[in-house]
Formats: structure tokens, sequence, C-alpha cells
DNA sequence: TAGTAGTTGGGAATGAGACGCATTAGCGAT
DNA sequence: ATCGCTAATGCGTCTCATTCCCAACTACTA
């Protein structure tokens, strides 16, 4: 996504187009999914120093909230980040923490199958399975 | 569960059958789902009012890795736990927050399904979905 | 280009949860 | 029933993620 195609999701949403936006998408954007509060302000600041934490959050969530990018909940103690894409979700690793992304069409799914959901409006769909990671299940053996 | 069973599940662990455990077990089995721990802490105080709020912590922690119990992450800033049953999931509204559960049987799904989870020895599996629910939905418009 | 909301920076506040340590209490062995 | 060992608790403190507050700033509109 291009600055110029940020600044139309930004502006569609009567939301201004500042620096600091343009900067926390493209890096969250570039970022290879996955990074917490601290590590894309640590990046930011790299680009502007000045860059304070609380904008970092306050932008975290608006971004959210008009669903640029997507917040992840992988049973740490805060939260993740990445980029709205094709829907996907996430095996979390309890021995080495690694995280394994993986495709699965859930809401369609669930949406047709669940009684419960089908007169929910769903915004987003999460899936989130732990276990052990083949490596990390042989040493526990 | 009767106290019985639960300090045979307990001793089964190797755990020390305690009044406080015992009592927040109780507490989780009787309490309707999703309490979280300063909910659990409120009302296992009326029983024993010495109770620690650390306590609490620790207990939680406990009974979940050992799996007697189950933590959720229903997008509020701390942790909601509810009693191990069958296998469901939970809906999430916006609007009001309500929580409904539906039944769904995804790890089997996925462990079928998904190349990237067949090597994972998968714990737990969690779907959380958030929209609206018909009532927050009209009136949003 | 000036006016004016919407935004930001920075520091203080909040709140969930973890930690350290002295005290207490399960529980297996006597 | 009691002893001793060690796990577990209580309580105060600490950490760390996130939010709040407000004066200063700036992106957009006319």
């Amino acid at each position: 996504m291009t600055t110029k195609s940020i600044r139309r999701e930004l502006n569609v949403q009567g939301l201004r187009t500042t620096n600091q936006r343009l900067l926390v998408m493209q890096i969250i954007q570039h970022g290879q999914g996955h990074l917490d509060a601290d590590e894309i302000y640590r990046r930011a600041r790299e680009k502007n120093p000045r860059l304070s934490l609380s904008t970092v959050y306050r932008t975290l969530q608006t971004l959210k909230k008009y669903g640029l990018i997507e917040e992840l909940h992988l049973d740490e103690g805060h939260h993740h980040y990445e980029k709205r894409t094709a829907q996907h979700h996430h095996l979390v690793c309890l021995g080495c923490g690694r995280v394994v992304e993986f495709r699965y069409p859930l809401a369609s799914l669930i949406k047709k199958n669940v009684r419960e959901a089908r007169d929910f409006d769903i915004t987003s769909s999460e899936i989130r399975m732990t276990g052990y990671c083949p490596k990390c299940r042989q040493e526990r053996e």
C-alpha cells in the first residue's frame, strides 16, 4: 500500500493524514506481521525521534477502529498488530513462542452453520490455537 | 464437580488441595462463565475475607496450566475464566459487550484440513468473533 | 492565508498481573 | 495424633502495557 493509498483510506474515514499515522502504517505493512506497540515505537523513532509513545497507542487504536489494521491476542501480556489481509489465523507454540499462520475460511463457515452467529454482523474473527510445535514436542518427551 | 472430585483432580497433578483453590474452583464452576480475576476475588472474599488477590492470580494460572479451567481473551484489557467444558467459542458484541457462546468442532476440523496444524500438538483452541448483535445493529443504523 | 478542529508530545496516572519473602498449612511418614 | 518437609499463602511492592490530561501544534477548509 502506497503513501497515496493510505492517505485515501484515512480521508475516506474523515481522518487527517499525519506523518505519524503514515509512519505507523508503513511500519506495520513492511514489518512482517505481529509487531507489538513497543516494537513499532522503536522502529518509528528511527525515522521520527520526536514521536511519542502515546501517539503510537492512539494511532493503533484508530487504525484498528477503522479497519486498517488488526489486533491480535497471542496470549502474552500485550497486543500485536498486523496489516489487514485475507483471513488467516494463528497457531502459537507454548514452548518456543513461535507463531505459525494458516488460512481457513472460518467466518463464512460459522455464519452458515452456527445458529447463534446468523444474526450477528460479524466484523472480525480470530482463531488462536495453542500447543507445541514438532520441535518442542520432542523436547518435552 | 464436587469438592471431592476437585480434590482428586488436584492430587492427580501433584497439587495440594487448599481451601483457596477449592473456593476459586467452586466460584468458577457456579459462576455462569466469563468471570475475571477481580470478580472472582470479590466473590471469594465473601467466604474467606483473608484471601489475597495474589493467591487468586496464582491459583488461576495454576488451574489453567493443569487444564482445570480455561482462559478467555474477550477483547478487554484483562482475562476471563470459565470451567473447562465441551469445546465452545464466543461471539462478542462490540455494542453492548454481550457474549454469546456457540459450539463448533474447530480443532478436529483444522487438524484435518490445515497443513501447518498437522504436526502441532494442539492443547487448546479459541475462536473469538466480534461484531454487532441484532439489537445493537439496529441502533447503529 | 487565517481560522479551527483534530492531533500530537510528554509526563503523570491507572490497572492488571507478577514477584519476594516471611509465615502458614497440606500431607506423607512416623 | 504429631512431626517435618515443602508447597502455598498473604501482603506489600514492583513492573509494564496502556490510558489520560492538557498545552502546543498542524492538517485541512473556506
